[in-house]
DNA sequence: CGCCCGTTTGATTTCATTCAACGCGTGTGG
DNA sequence: CCACACGCGTTGAATGAAATCAAACGGGCG
């Protein structure tokens, strides 16, 4: 198998870490808010870049969180597994993303590599110290939660939906708005999660998912190159189909 | 109707805005951290006190954002109503919440109150100014951002379930928590929202919502005073129930 | 007193889950 | 080099739970 796009397969990225957020109060702006080179190389200092192989755990809920992850390749989800053996995916995250959330100095869910992983490792100790004097990493900081927490609304909406159809059709326009955010070709998605993992963010069978998915290529809304690539054909109907229900 | 909790029933609280949020990275610290007087008082300056009547708009999503609200008393609902005609609620908010998050400098989603309210209005440029220079401040606000974050995952989680028994239960257990945290008595819950609010923010039908009330109180787990008051009789098999599936 | 909104209850239909078997591709060991 | 096994995905049939449609009820407010 090939997952090495681990590292980032083009970009105009300098060495450091980089993260993305819409801005928050500013009604124009750059699409994509980036951090400054000056703040990136401040995180630099103290960050160090980790790797971790497909499958291999970030960090796991209730762990002492000591540092906090923004991937520069591959993709991780972030999962609970509540008391009861369910298992749900909270999150799906991708280059320039951060993850390793925490309250009171624990995380609050785990973390796994779905393909091998590349990513800064950045200290929360020596991050507070860098928040208290640097108030514009600290609002960078606040515009990406805003967003997070946006994302996690539409995640929620989603999980809303009756219909399985439809929230397959959401998750697709999600995965197709994210590659569009962070500058990929949008003419194919990439899928590199399972149609389990699929079942656990959108919460519903495996099964359904699969029939779902079938279902979209029968009708030729979607075309599959392989099981981990599709080409949306239709995107109005895609549209219709996301929002009915 | 009496409603008049606008103003809050009671409260260790000075004059001007209060938040609560727990620390992110600190492992203890006060379970509902604070603003400090001198925080509270630089926002009184640039706020002001508004009151909604019950089924208000604060705000309308879309809108220039110009102002956040800070809950003094008084219940609000944050909704979406994305194309099809559904209509998914995000979150319920309390005393010391803080509703009117932005994207882009507008409102995300809207907010009605569901019953009559009393908030501070931030205005966003006054605060943006206030942000800039005072990290502390800032650091606050990215507390209770995570926070949030953390809700709108429980929440995702809570519309994971399969049974909406299951969605019912945990919806209780979340309001359950919320009082705690706010010091209110947790003898009795209070559900200032109607059967079809619960519907729309656990994802079913209210009439589904309507024979799970019914279902736990002829079970006995629960007490329904009037249709807004609940007592919990059987904590234990209500936990139960919220972990099943 | 009577209207109206929110709620409850009932009957029917629809859809996803569940259980089960099979196909496919990959990697492994003989 | 081939056979096999394993993980993952697809397909099928039966069950079950919730949505939907529809109607009656209750309490609050004019």
């Amino acid at each position: 198998m090939s997952d090495q796009n681990a590292d980032r397969p083009v970009g105009s990225r300098g060495v450091g870490p980089n993260i993305v957020a819409p801005g928050i109060w500013e009604p124009l702006g750059a699409p994509g808010r980036v951090l400054t080179p000056q703040e990136s190389s401040r995180l630099a200092v103290i960050s160090s870049l980790a790797r971790f192989p497909k499958g291999g755990l970030l960090y796991s809920r209730g762990d002492r969180a000591d540092a906090i992850f923004n991937l520069v390749g591959g993709t991780v989800k972030a999962f609970k597994t509540p008391p009861g053996g369910a298992y749900h995916i909270v999150g799906f995250f991708f280059a320039d993303d951060v993850v390793g959330l925490a309250a009171n100095g624990k995380y609050v869910n785990s973390a796994e590599a779905i393909t091998n992983v590349t990513a800064y490792r950045i200290p929360t100790m020596a991050l507070e110290a860098l928040l208290r004097n640097d108030p514009l990493l600290e609002f960078n900081a606040i515009c990406k939660l805003s967003h997070e927490l946006d994302e996690a609304q539409r995640h929620a909406l989603l999980l809303s939906r009756g219909r399985v159809l439809s929230k397959v059709g959401l998750f697709l326009q999600m995965l197709e708005n994210s590659q569009a955010t962070r500058g990929e070709n949008t003419e194919e998605i990439y899928l590199p999660m399972t149609r389990s993992d699929i079942a656990a963010y959108i919460g519903a069978s495996l099964e359904a998912v699969s029939r779902s998915l079938r279902a979209l290529s029968a009708q030729e809304v979607l075309a599959f190159r392989d099981r981990h690539h599709v080409k949306i054909l239709d995107h109005a109907r895609l549209e219709a189909i996301a929002a009915e229900y």
